[in-house]
DNA sequence: CCCTGATTCGC
DNA sequence: GCGAATCAGG
């Protein structure tokens, strides 16, 4: 891919899951899973402001209008927030935990009511609305809700094999 | 340690 | 314009 400029796809992807209240993180991820696409956060960060997200506190609320002619001026996340319902923060977070692509396991699918209490809670299907979601419901890893797969892929990306340059600590054996 | 957002700066 | 590197807080 090399398109120098963000998809509008892309793009709106972004803008609909920053107004969704999601991290960066969590939004490059899902745009990441859903577009097949590499973006860090970093990059999400970066694009959010340059696409005109994230405007200054100082030139949204304050009795100062303004001066948009015409175009209504986007409220993105503080005044977002602000005057759309802020639901409470126990519904705030499901919205970010639902969808994501998986890694290569083959999910067993199970609906809800079938899904036992060792297995595995990562959602699928959640891509269509009104779609039932089914869950992996491989073998749950202990501590975790997921199984190791989808454990790691909720958590760190790189787990697999970065970490650059580990210091290889250097130790002595000096028994007191 | 993990995460988060935000800025800088080279490309 | 883009995004990695970097910084700064939780």
């Amino acid at each position: 891919m090399e398109p120098g400029h963000w998809p509008s796809e892309h793009s709106d992807a972004l803008r609909e899951h920053f107004l969704k209240g999601m991290s960066y993180a969590e939004i490059g991820r899902q745009i990441n899973a859903r577009f097949g696409t590499a973006y860090t956060r970093n990059a999400v960060i970066g694009r959010a402001k340059r696409l005109g997200l994230v405007v200054p506190e100082w030139m949204t609320s304050p009795s100062i209008v303004p001066p948009l002619p015409g175009e209504a001026l986007v409220s993105p996340r503080r005044s977002a927030l602000a005057n759309l319902n802020l639901p409470p923060k126990s519904a705030m977070k499901p919205a970010a935990r639902v969808k994501l692509r998986c890694v290569g396991v083959q999910p067993r699918l199970i609906e809800l009511v079938e899904l036992e209490a060792a297995d595995c809670r990562y959602p699928y299907g959640g891509d269509k609305d009104g779609e039932e979601i089914t869950f992996c419901g491989h073998p749950r890893q202990p501590g975790s809700s997921y199984c190791a797969p989808h454990a790691r892929l909720t958590r760190r990306s790189g787990a697999a094999s970065a970490r650059i340059a580990t210091p290889v600590a250097l130790r002595l054996v000096s028994p007191a």
